[in-house]
DNA sequence: TTCACTATATATAAACC
DNA sequence: TGGTTTATATATAGTGA
């Protein structure tokens, strides 16, 4: 498109790649702008360039939420959000969001020449690996509070009441059913 | 960009619009890949049709993740994406998760004529909110379970074992320093 | 929807500032 | 990097199948 055809394959002069970057980002913001209006669709398009700058355009949103808050869609609106955010499409969208976040030197510094496809996929879990770490915190807090209550039971029948036993296993059976600990898996639905 | 010139509006016939699109969506995919190999970048691109259909295009990953987890990474390169994840970025990926996932004839069917610019924004607090509840219930279980503590000790000293008074408040005063439970805002950083 | 066919509008490579 | 300019390559509107 321009005084001489180029193959499409990484231009190598560091500068001329950061300016045809530059061009082409315009263009395909452009792009993206226009289709949006002509044709009445949506695009959310974020692009790095290879030194980490980030452009972004994300058209306009023309739902219902205007001035509500999401909370207010009905809960038919909101249960796809919920399994998508069960179902690991959250950690697909948490790798855009690492796209976005990592300063590029950080990563390129790592990245040598390793070219890889749908290396995303690997983080499916991440975003379940976070809410389990935050659940662990609380239910390691659990355990050691049961077990201090089981201490302080204990003790009492035991009439010794500074003596706690952390090391041992507290028996599932001795917790009240109220209190036992959910499954690790973050459950997004629960006490809407 | 071909026979005629076009304004950049609305393309009010509908199969107008529709093939537009499609060869649009064609080219501005063609323009990311493009920008992706010439410029080293890396992007991320979603587009939805006015009927609802989605396209996407996410350059391949040229980071050192390949083949590892993401859980493998240094805690330096994992802060950004945890503070990102605090202060509400996450949010608005989920707004687009949101766009991803939700019938577009459900949101279209409310949608009517409202335009707004930057609705997005008030989605914000939606992944805190989730955690929050999360949060919440675990809250409310260590909660219960330091009033069954405080109840077995209090009888214990009072003799009589099956007198629970839940309803009252628990001083923080007598909860062990390593109980206290933590702030509201799911901590992300802890625990690794 | 998608395919093909052009004529034309746009994007952009190369060059220089 | 960001603006020019200009020649050329591409994208695509309009059309018909």
């Amino acid at each position: 498109m321009g005084r001489g055809k180029i193959e499409i394959k990484r231009i190598e002069n560091s500068t001329n790649r950061q300016v045809t970057y530059s061009k082409r980002r315009n263009g395909i913001m452009k792009k993206a702008k226009e289709i949006t209006v002509l044709c009445d669709a949506e695009v959310s398009l974020v692009v790095f360039s290879s030194t980490g700058k980030m452009s972004e355009y994300c058209s306009p949103s023309t739902t219902h939420l205007k001035g509500e808050d999401i909370t207010s869609l009905h809960h038919k609106e909101l249960m796809p959000i919920e399994e998508a955010l069960q179902n690991g499409l959250a950690s697909y969208i948490v790798y855009n969001a690492y796209k976005k976040v990592v300063p590029k030197e950080i990563v390129r510094a790592n990245a040598a020449n390793k070219q890889t496809t749908h290396a995303h996929y690997r983080h499916e879990n991440y975003v379940e690996r976070l809410l389990e770490e935050e659940n662990k915190r609380l239910s390691y807090i659990l355990h050691q509070q049961q077990l201090e209550m089981d201490g302080n039971v204990r003790e009492m029948e035991n009439g010794s009441a500074y003596n706690h036993d952390k090391g041992r296993e507290y028996p599932s059976s001795h917790i009240p059913f109220g209190f036992r600990l959910q499954p690790m898996q973050p459950n997004l639905h629960d006490d809407k």
